[in-house]
DNA sequence: TCTCGATGTGTACGGTCGTACGCATCGTTG
DNA sequence: CAACGATGCGTACGACCGTACACATCGAGA
């Protein structure tokens, strides 16, 4: 039978799972599917995989982190003197110039959840998980905003083909670090952010 | 055979597929769960609508007019006098609180886009179109990255599970409708934006 | 060494799917 | 009324899928 000694399989049929993902999409996921991209047989995915939900929040969850660590790579978000909304929009830009299909697939993953309820306590620790990371150099409530509004402007170009401006991302980010100040209002009282201006 | 004059066939089967796609998720949208839900047989669904991504562009279309008719129907948006951000927030609080499969159906068939390329001119025109309506009452840049604010928020609370703020969402629509003025910049010149500063 | 659980392999079953195709029936047009 | 295209209906085929299951093999501990 030819019995295989492959102790990091599981690790393979990850990777596999990903690539196929970014190739045909979740709809092409199959247990058969990822067998053949890793070249194992059909009966091994359902062993380390009982359904195809395990196997795509072990995806998402493994992409999720590969993200992390970009972010972490950045280093300039830790960086007290850095402009905040500038490293963001650097940071999205590069992500999303980079392998299109890599974008695509995490995307897909992550818009996933909205119908699989496996995948979701995933894709709630992304969205908070960012959110923490930013929320050390604002405050929860902006951090929350900014990780919404980089969200939305990546589906935008994603969803209507269009490419992604750096430039604008930056001011639009800047914008919601700005606390307004309507008449007789305090900004965000209710959660205790620190008061800020424009700067200028 | 008993066979059945039916001249609104076509529509039913939309309205059929979008009860599916509520209930189920695209994943479960077929030729035969279509015709199920629309108790017509299985040939008449192959008759008109030659393939599945036929059939999810007409249940898009159908979807965003639904929302864009609610966008009109609020008026407020059309008011000189009132308080866009407060009229956004307020209309995304209603559509999303009311029921939620049909937020969840739109917003699958929206991200589906990412993977069919059927889709993804449909969903462009609900892009621009809403940030159209919303450029008439500030401007084109300003009005996509609203859009843009509201998708991800909307996400957030879908993907999170979390409820709809419409204080907080108010209020960071309004930080990106105040223009920030870093030191010795005009604001978003290259597109003729309106010079703003934030009231009071 | 023996045993047993973990891991790997091959196959089979029942189900759903997209699509194609032949035929039936209707409305319309000549 | 005859013909013809549009519409409706039923069925069948090949493909893929999830899952289950029996068996083979390995590693580790008794």
């Amino acid at each position: 039978m030819a019995r295989r000694y492959d102790p990091e399989r599981r690790q393979r049929l990850i990777d596999a799972a990903i690539r196929v993902v970014g190739r045909k999409g979740i709809a092409g996921l199959s247990h058969r599917s990822v067998a053949a991209e890793a070249d194992v047989p059909l009966g091994s995915t359902t062993y380390h995989f009982k359904n195809l939900d395990d196997l795509m929040v072990a995806a998402l969850r493994q992409a999720n982190e590969g993200f992390a660590k970009a972010v972490q790579n950045h280093g300039g978000l830790e960086d007290p003197q850095a402009d905040i909304a500038a490293e963001l929009a650097q940071l999205t830009g590069e992500w999303i110039s980079g392998e299109r299909t890599g974008v695509e697939l995490e995307y897909e993953l992550y818009l996933a959840a909205l119908r699989r309820p496996a995948l979701r306590p995933v894709a709630a620790e992304w969205c908070v998980g960012v959110a923490d990371i930013v929320a050390r150099r604002t405050d929860p409530v902006t951090a929350r905003a900014l990780v919404a509004l980089l969200d939305g402007i990546c589906l935008q170009v994603l969803l209507t083909g269009g490419t992604y401006d750096e430039d604008y991302t930056r001011q639009m980010l800047q914008r919601i670090m700005c606390v307004p100040h309507p008449p007789g209002t305090r900004p965000a009282p209710e959660t205790g952010s620190p008061e800020r201006t424009c700067p200028g």
